[in-house]
DNA sequence: CCGTTTCACTTGACTGAGCAAGTGAATGGA
DNA sequence: TCCATTCACTTGCTCAGTCAAGTGAAACGG
């Protein structure tokens, strides 16, 4: 039985690669939590919405774009603009041109908001992550995202659509 | 004011960079989730418990240093070993040495809910982040992933200690 | 010894996320 | 033209996680 798991087991190189990138998978999202939390009082899926959204067109997007850009749940994301919302940070309303989409539009306090948040932010992500690395480095990373992401939505059991 | 989001905004290689390691760093978690979710009715989180204790000698471990290897608060970890526990695969009892800490023991059914668990878990992330990359890149990715933990550990404001 | 402090958790209140059921706007078929 | 269906969300329920307050066991100071 022992046996059985042992023989499925990571072990070496392997298990030392998925260690250390399990950790960062932990580590990192949390360390940029708390610092967007701390300066700007928004989760970083929060400040994706207004990442998105400022850079939108007319700073205005439909709710289920939005969700595809954050790759989040159409209630989870209903949940979160609906507390931006409450902030003044953004709007919603029915798109005119169809009823059954929501745009959503930051407001002029929101791009505030975004604006303050941004430089500390972006710092932080230069300190944790790019500034510590090689140019090599990096090109490396890109690369080694991009094969992880292609497996996760080639294995993603939706291959069939 | 849009000028200066523009200039403190991340552009060009860095960007990429930044944006490929963020979209792993949402989907990847959501897809060992889902696996162990579907094929053992287990989250990362208590599967990461359940390893631990395989591993530990007894299948025991104090509490706190459970939550040192799950890189947890000690609070969530009490909720999830009691989960865990109403399950039947823990169960915890003082520490006859030491009152005050608690320790946490694999009962037979767990082990056996964990070695269920691991082969599709082993099989999932060769699948989705070992199988993919090249000896190099694994190697790169260990490099790259610790000195992303240096920096947060550095930086993480408690360094003072 | 006995009261205070420190530890190592545990628990209550609250917040955020997922799922499934609900809602209101368009579309399609008879 | 009217009813059913689809679409794009929204919301009720439940559960996991956090923070802060609580608890019971050891250590410490006088």
């Amino acid at each position: 039985m022992t046996d059985d798991t042992e023989s499925a087991a990571l072990r070496g190189d392997d298990l030392q690669t998925w260690a250390t990138l399990a950790t960062v998978l932990e580590w990192l999202p949390a360390a940029l939590d708390a610092q967007l939390l701390r300066d700007g009082d928004l989760t970083h899926f929060e400040y994706g919405i207004l990442y998105a959204l400022a850079d939108a067109p007319e700073q205005t997007l439909r709710m289920s774009v939005l969700a595809g850009y954050a790759n989040s749940s159409l209630s989870r994301l209903s949940r979160a603009v609906a507390r931006l919302e409450s902030r003044g940070w953004v709007r919603r309303r029915p798109d005119p041109s169809d009823g059954r989409f929501t745009l959503a539009t930051l407001t002029k306090d929101g791009q505030e908001a975004y604006a303050q948040a941004t430089p500390g932010h972006v710092e932080t992500v230069h300190r944790l992550v790019l500034d510590p690395l090689t140019t090599a480095q990096k090109k490396q990373l890109r690369e080694i995202s991009r094969r992880i992401l292609r497996s996760i939505r080639d294995g993603g059991e939706w291959s069939a659509s």
